[in-house]
DNA sequence: TAGAAAACTGAAAACGTTTTCAGTTTTCTA
DNA sequence: TAGAAAACTGAAAACGTTTTCAGTTTTCTA
């Protein structure tokens, strides 16, 4: 079922035919209608393999990801796929292990499959110019982090949450409720972007209000499950159980340090205030509900694509932080 | 960049090229050799729209799926992208509406992006032969459901779990421990599959327990949202505050019922026992642990790509029944 | 060492579109 | 109503691969 078949049938040459298909407006529209009736009456779907090998470019957006564990993200890729069929474009996703560059692997991507651009989610970036591998394409870095190596901010896309300052603000409201023992719970300390710069928001936050800095209340898991969030919070209260507030990096993690604090008899937020950010749907009913700085995953998916369409269709390069919203919950209260 | 100037840099014709690229045997080591240097040294990734127009297929699996919200569903979508990977293909995501038909829109997906199969994710499936739409490549149902319409059940494949029998399971734990009066949480009745086929297996297990049907004690929510099992949860128990159990058809829908009742004064499991089934990771570290039937989303997953793949590859359909695992929580106890 | 077989290689056709260019038909203007 | 302009249409080239077929080179056998 080609084309050409539809041609036949319709009594039309090809190139009319694709004319009609395209929305060309040099057709009569007496015929326009008689090559769509022939269309939806053979079920003619065009080959997008020849359209695109032919226009050099396909109408496919790809999505470069480190991992789809994380739920935070998973969340943005759902709403990333909904932008991306609303917008008439399809999605291919492409995961990458935790050592390969996302550049090189976006770069091939691109050329393999001509996509017509790219979103980068959720990694740490690093995008040199000069670099062997090259995008090709308009692209968005959708991700926890603003760094981007040390490329001219100008030359790319972004959607992001400034870590520092919303960490910053996280610890702080702790500050305002008048804890000064304040734990942290950081991932993975080789994923540099999210865990180092939400720890230097914690830093400053601390310093700012004029406590002094200690050690032995910072804790980092070796990744960010909630298994290893759950053992490290158990380390951590085994080395100090006088903190009087924890500072999760994430909502999965605040949720496994509350089981575990739960587990060791400490009551939250009584004996110990947590907070955390990301604001997942499930953290609104968890016993006690927990406090956290919503990160807007459906405006960041939504976002991103809006973005990436409007540079594919030939607007400027758009970098947009958008900002964390804190919902309360049940777990911050001042130390007793 | 294409073939033709690695077939110029290296020096042999494009047709070497060609069979280097697909390890086709008829090439000199020393040839072979030479040209993947040249490939490296220019970075040529060929261009997979020509190869899909002449093969007249692509190396693209496409996931048709009604809605991404589901965190049990993404998690399905998570593993099969691995899958997909690892078995060097890549994947194609399709989000489709409610009132779309599914057959329709992955037929149509197929012919266009030239699909080498079709998974169809979680949804009611409805595919009776001789329907104008059919999917010219192998695909595998791989949902909530067993049912299938009338097409006989060897000329497809799934990956499926029973509903009826592991609702009748959870519901059969509950009756051991002791309870009578037991609640059921249904999804929307619109979704007729899953809310159905476990709402039998509900009916079914009180009856051979010798248990009275009560109606009362079905709670209908419109959807599978955490707020509207929160609601449901309460106008449940605003209606009947003397059941001693509850079962709810998915763990999302649990751990907002464990949270309403919480709201409204009653301990679980000390006055109320709560179980569910799906087995997500964060009813691990609810407070208390939510008791689940875990359903093997990883191996789901991973089963459909190997299957479909399988098919591909010229094996036969193939219908695999995936069974749950009980998790033992903190909310079921025998009532006071 | 001659001849046959095996190994290797390249030219050309084909996949199904879009698009350019030239040609034909229709409509409009004076 | 003749001529020009506008509207419409089709032929053919092109996109970048794979694959067939024929041809050339190398290796083996007697």
């Amino acid at each position: 079922m080609t084309i050409k078949d539809v041609a036949e049938y319709s009594g039309v040459s090809i190139s009319t035919i694709s004319r009609v298909l395209n929305n060309h407006p040099d057709v009569r529209e007496e015929v326009r209608a008689k090559v769509l009736a022939a269309i939806k009456e053979l079920h003619y779907v065009p080959n997008s393999s020849a359209r695109d090998l032919v226009k050099t470019q396909s109408d496919a957006i790809g999505i470069v990801v480190r991992g789809v564990e994380n739920p935070f993200l998973t969340s943005v890729i759902s709403s990333i796929e909904k932008a991306i069929s609303n917008a008439g474009y399809t999605m291919v996703i492409h995961q990458i292990g935790t050592e390969d560059d996302e550049v090189s692997a976006g770069a091939g991507l691109v050329r393999s499959k001509r996509l017509c651009g790219l979103i980068l989610l959720g990694g740490r970036f690093d995008y040199t110019p000069g670099q062997t591998a090259t995008i090709e394409v308009p692209f968005v870095c959708c991700t926890y982090t603003n760094s981007f190596g040390s490329l001219d901010k100008k030359s790319y896309s972004s959607v992001f949450i400034d870590d520092y300052a919303e960490a910053y603000k996280a610890v702080k409201l702790l500050i305002e409720n008048g804890h000064r023992k304040i734990a942290i719970l950081l991932g993975a300390t080789d994923d540099h972007s999210i865990s180092e710069l939400r720890y230097k928001g914690y830093c400053d936050a601390l310093s700012d209000a004029g406590i002094e800095f200690d050690e032995s209340l910072i804790e980092r898991t070796q990744g960010y499950s909630m298994k290893k969030a759950y053992d490290s919070t158990k380390r951590l209260y085994a080395r100090r159980d006088d903190f009087t507030a924890l500072f999760a990096i994430s909502d999965s993690m605040g949720i496994a340090a509350i089981k575990a604090l739960h587990n060791l008899g400490v009551r939250v937020p009584d004996d110990c205030s947590v907070i955390a950010i990301d604001g997942i749907e499930v953290s609104k009913y968890t016993i006690p509900a927990l406090t956290t700085l919503i990160q807007p995953r459906k405006l960041i998916g939504h976002e991103a694509v809006r973005i990436l369409v409007d540079v594919i269709k030939g607007k400027k390069n758009c970098q947009l932080r958008v900002e964390t919203e804190l919902r309360i919950g049940e777990t911050v209260a001042p130390p007793k």
